[in-house]
Formats: C-alpha cells, structure tokens, sequence
DNA sequence: CGATGCTCGATTGTCAACGATCGAACGATT
DNA sequence: AATCGTTCGATCGTTGACAATCGAGCATCG
C-alpha cells in the first residue's frame, strides 16, 4: 500500500440525498445531545459571557456523566462558543458585533461561494424540496414576526446547500462558524423586513436551479454582503483614526 | 516547537508588557500533548488518508488511557485532519488542492488582513523581535533549502501576528485552518523560491512597523494572493465551462 | 502590621471497567 | 444454491472512582 493515490475524500458512502435531519437513525450518542443542549443554551443565552461551566454542574443538569460533558466543551470550545484553561474549566465567550463582521461573514461568504458552485451540479430534487420546505418555513415565519424560527430555516437552508458541496472542510469549517453568527443574526436581524428575507432565499433557489455559477454567485453575494447597518465601513475608518496617514 | 498547545492569553486588560507567548510556566501539564502528537504525525504523512485510527491502538501506542486520545481526535476533528463516525471511529482526511486554493487560502487572508490591522497597534517590541527572529530562522534555513523548516517558522511568523491581534475568534479559526494549510506548502513550497519568500516576510515585518493598514494589506495581499502555479484560475474556468451562457 | 508559607476545598485530568452498537462470518431455511 | 436471520468479535460510548492542580483563606513569622 506504498502507492498514495493522491487526495481522498473519504465517505462511507456518498449518497446524495443527505443524511436527513432525523428519520433514518438508530440512536445519537448522548454526548451529541449535549452539545446540542449546550449551544442552544448558549446561543439563546441562557448562559452569559463570562460565565464559568462547571463540568459536574452541568452533568448533573443534562443526567449525564462527565465524560460527554467535556467532550461537548471540547467541541464547543472549537465553535468559539466556549474558552478553557487547563485546570481551571471553561468560560463562556461572547462574539463582538465587529469580528462578526470583519471576519465571520466575509469567511462565511468565502465558504458559500464555494459550495454554491460545487452543490449546484450535486443536488438533487429532493434537495431542492428541502430548500422549498425551508423557504414555506420562513414565508409562515414571517407572517407572524417570529424572527427565531426564520433564522433556524434560514441557517438550515444554507447548511442544505452547503453539505450538498460534498467539500469536507468547507461543511467542516461551515459548521464551526455559524453558530456564532446565529447570535448576529437574532440581535440584529430586525433591521431588515423579514419579506425581504425570504424573497432573498427564494431568488438564491431559483440561482440555484439555473446552475450557472455567475447568476448564484451575483445572487449570493448580494444576499450576503451587506447586512449590517453600516458598521463595517465606519470601523475601517475609526481604526485608522490614530494610525490614518496620509499617503 | 510546541508553541501553540495551551490556550494563550484571553485578554486580561493587558499591560503594554504583554505575556508572551506561553511561557515555559511549569512544564508540559497535560496529555494535551497526545493532540500534538497525533497531529504532527498526521502532518507528517505517517498516517495516510483514509486510514483508520483506532482508539485502543493509539492509546497504548501513546502510552496513555483512551480518555485524552478520544478527546485528542475531538481536536482533530475540529481541525478538519480526521473525520469521525459515531460507533464506527475515525478515519484521516486529506485535503484537496482545490479547497486549499479556493477556501482555506482565502479565509487565512480574510483572517490575517484584520488581524494586521489589529495586532499593528498591539505588538510591543518583544513581539517585533519576535518576528524578527523568526524571520531569521527562515533565512538560515533558505540556506540549507530546508523548506520543513521555512514553513514551520513562516507559520510562527503569521501565528504571533494573529495572536497578537486579541481577537479570540479570529485566533481561533486560525488555528483551526492552519494545519490543513501546513501540508500544502510543504507540497507546493518549492515552486517559489525560498529567498522570495523570507524577503516577503521582511517586507510584512516592515509594513507592520509602519502601522499603516493600507500599506500591511496592500503587502499582505501580494504575499498570499498568489501561490499556487496556476491552478486557481484554470478552475473558475473549467467550472464554467459548461455554464458561459450568454445571459 | 504586613509578608510569607501552608492547609484545604473545589475542580479538572486520568484511568480502568462496563455496556451498546456495528460489520462480518456463519448457519438455517426455502 | 441463494437468501435471510443469528452469533460473535471488534470497537466505540459511558460510567464512577482516583489522582493532580489551582486558588483562597488562615496561621505564622518577621
């Protein structure tokens, strides 16, 4: 086996309709619970920044042992939801408006240009009912104000299309950035008209559709780009303040 | 080497004498090490892609429990070198040229030009030297033509720049990103040559020093944008190649 | 009265054993 | 002979107990 046979993707099996949601599984491993558990408490911050997470605390709130628990803090630590320092535990982190951003967007806009591209020649009908059931989500949503449930069907439908990339790191890196956008998007999502919203994602499926990558990236990066208020540019600005040269 | 193992500083209201890096405070507390193990060895290319890696194995041959390497291929996970399956274990990933090129290149650009920015008016003159040092680890290993060497130091390079920047989000994806990028280097290195890449970094150490934030992006764009051959552009074509409608 | 060293509680890190699940080989049935 | 159900080994998931470490408070000493 000396021969390297280049780059592997290794998948079981690369079926694809995704795994779905929930159907098909026998059982989830309890530590995934927990995380689930943690994040959502974390995100719906029912845990502030700052605040410390006793591993026997928690084991003993979710029924569980320890061992899940700090596995869950292991992973949570590498979504940047949680920080910890050995012997002395985890602390909760919190995501400042700018590095959401500087960063966190324009990385996320990095990873969907991508997978775009990559999902349009993958995906499947059945995928693309998914994205139509995401979207009646939102529309139902919308009606009624409730901005949570159009951000739940907003980030799942971009995970749809992301994990339909069938790009390892890109769904891998999708995956440790979104929930810390979650909380921009719940804080700040407001400021733009919830119809808007779901006019954008039926227009990025109707993209999708088309194949083409330039329609779908034109589309996307207008969906994306500029959600802030008008932040961004002020910060380039306000930075330079001290530093701003003439040149 | 072992530079980046424990979690560095959060931001405790820091003094102008910054805590380096972390310092040699006690010794090497934990079995965190198995991570670095198991990463290096992965780096390395002594596991190949698609390998299975197997818990009770790694344990004895690492001489610890299978409590640290179950967390230790969490980690890896989260770095995106292995991928694991519940109840079915853990296998190495590779990483294709594509995704570097297309995703992970990029983001570390996102990543860095705001990281410049806000590490250019952080860094003491400790982490000047710092930089200075490593910069003359490259140039004695251009020398010898030792590009193991040239990339591990430009990493540290970037690595204390980033660091620097205090922004925990930004640190953290970075270290999650970089050691997929590692390997790439250390495969396409050489189409460059290494004297090209030591002057780059002097030139970024330079722009730094300015705290300029036009004159560190303008450098840092023409130190990452282009690295590879000439792949990167062939593929936007290739990929459009069946989609150039007229539109 | 202030500084130093020490004990102690709280919490994390590690370990070995037990239970659950998967995949494959094997045998029974038609 | 082919298909289906069952057993079995390998491996992961979980648990509870034990050891190591940190930080705070207290006592002692200058």
């Amino acid at each position: 086996m000396g021969e390297h046979a280049g780059i592997v993707s290794v998948e079981p099996h690369d079926s694809p309709s995704a795994p779905r949601t929930v159907a098909p599984r026998k059982a989830a491993p309890r530590g995934q619970q927990v995380v689930e558990a943690l994040r959502s408490a974390i995100v719906a911050g029912r845990y502030e920044p700052g605040e410390r997470l006793i591993e026997t605390s928690l084991s003993e709130e979710l029924g569980t042992s320890r061992g899940p628990v700090r596995e869950a803090l292991r992973q949570l630590e590498n979504e940047g939801l949680v920080m910890s320092f050995p012997y002395r535990g985890a602390v909760v982190l919190g995501v400042s408006d700018e590095e959401v951003q500087e960063v966190l967007i324009p990385i996320r806009l990095t990873l969907e240009r991508y997978s775009f591209v990559h999902a349009a020649t993958r995906m499947t009908d059945a995928d693309f009912a998914e994205l139509g059931k995401e979207i009646w989500v939102m529309e139902q949503a919308a009606k009624t104000g409730d901005l949570e449930k159009i951000v739940e069907a907003d980030l799942r439908f971009h995970d749809v299309v992301i994990s339909s990339s069938g790009q390892p790191h890109t769904v891998q890196v999708w995956r440790t950035i979104f929930p810390r956008i979650r909380g921009y998007f719940l804080r700040y999502g407001r400021n733009q008209s919830l119809e808007t919203m779901v006019a954008e994602h039926r227009e990025l499926l109707e993209a999708l559709q088309t194949r083409d990558p330039d329609v779908m990236i034109a589309q996307l990066e207008s969906h994306i780009a500029v959600r802030p208020p008008a932040a961004a540019a002020k910060r380039a600005r306000a930075r330079g303040g001290k530093a701003a040269p003439a040149s």
